[in-house]
DNA sequence: CCAAAAGTGTTGAAACTACACCCATGG
DNA sequence: CCATGGGTGTAGTTTCAACACTTTTGG
């Protein structure tokens, strides 16, 4: 038995924090299978191009998004995943600062979906998804992924937001206060956060350059 | 540009803890490319499989275990990673108790070598290695997959001598105790273990039948 | 002066680390 | 009786979880 050609896609799961919520994006599909119906956005993988060149140029091409943070997430390849063929799909998930997705090259609609309730997904891009947040929200514990989701400057609160609407769950503020600034990971800033009629908050900037995996739990 | 056909190849790290040190279980190739060079089992995908299914025939065929633990690594794409043609390999990990692996029905042979200390290895391989261990390490500390290479019946020494052989550092015994059984995890059975002239040791087996993600670190 | 979010310490409980001796057996 | 590995407890330290009030600002 000789082995059968198969394609190869990537499929993306791209996760910001917005309004609150940890959303994904979501593509309408414009073309059959499953034409209307939201998808996570992806691609097939080309000639002589790595599978993260692959995931980042799906990335660019479908949403704008550019340099942000990508990690391969885990590789579907069930038989009949896709109606049209034998097709195996590596899942990368994507992090972003909340950013406004540009419309997709095909003109389908794309968009910001809560990703605890999202529509009805194509193919088995829900299994894609869930993998996807159980990977985020593990990592989030022990990692410093969370601060891919967040802009440049930031405040402690605006992250300790983040981080509670990831885990779905409060936080003590003093103990993650104490915590966060114990890890010697930020760099002060001046003043801001004068929005609102509140005390102003302390800005703060990532003083990595990378993702770091920590010794021990954050949360 | 429409998507070229790819193949798609299954590789295997398999572990287990021999004399004393971790090993993995390496083919001696019997044909080009890379004749005569030591490399991970693996095969190609076969119509209508799904991923693990192709993952678990191969390792079925190829040392004649069955029934082990199975988990999936990492996927690499690399488009020169094998000069044969594009191919992806999806690269799964095996744990199993010591066992001599049969002959690879290729009549290639077959055999354990130190994790640590490989010879060179065809294609990626080294790399793939690398992120076996890398994973294999990390699960042990927060979860039970170390049990998986035990066989049914076992010491809390083996245990021990199990997770120093892993993560090549001494641990220790009274702690290292305490811990494994506060996590009420195993089950003691009769006394045995006379082997040598010492005090026998409590036999234990493992009272979960699948591997758990702890809520702790072991070690 | 009021509303809103920022910022800040302490205490009791739990977990972790380091460490040394006696026990049961076979030869 | 000796060598070998099995088995056991405590004390000091660190980490964790729970908890409430004061500060700064804008309106």
């Amino acid at each position: 038995m000789k082995p059968p050609a198969v394609r190869v896609a990537v499929d993306l799961v791209i996760f910001t924090v917005r309004e609150g919520s940890l959303q994904v994006l979501l593509i309408e599909r414009g073309i059959p299978p499953y034409q209307g119906q939201w998808a996570l956005p992806g691609g097939f993988v080309l000639e002589g191009e790595t599978l993260e060149d692959a995931a980042r140029r799906e990335l660019q091409e479908e949403t704008g998004l550019r340099n942000i943070y990508l990690e391969q997430l885990y590789t579907f390849g069930d038989p009949d995943r896709d109606p049209r063929g034998r097709t195996i799909a590596v899942a990368y998930y994507a992090l972003t600062p909340p950013a406004q997705p540009r419309a997709a090259t095909d003109a389908a609609k794309a968009g910001w979906h809560p990703a605890a309730r999202t529509p009805k997904l194509a193919f088995d891009h829900a299994q894609i998804l869930k993998s996807g947040l159980q990977r985020l929200r593990a990592k989030l514990g022990y990692s410093t992924v969370g601060f891919e989701l967040l802009p440049k400057q930031f405040t402690l609160s605006d992250l300790q937001r983040l981080y509670e609407a990831i885990l779905e769950r409060p936080l003590d503020k003093r103990n993650f206060r104490k915590k966060i600034l114990s890890l010697d990971l930020l760099k002060p800033e001046g003043q801001k956060r004068g929005a609102g009629a509140s005390r102003p908050a302390q800005l703060y900037s990532f003083a990595l350059s990378k993702m770091k995996i920590l010794d021990g739990p954050i949360v």
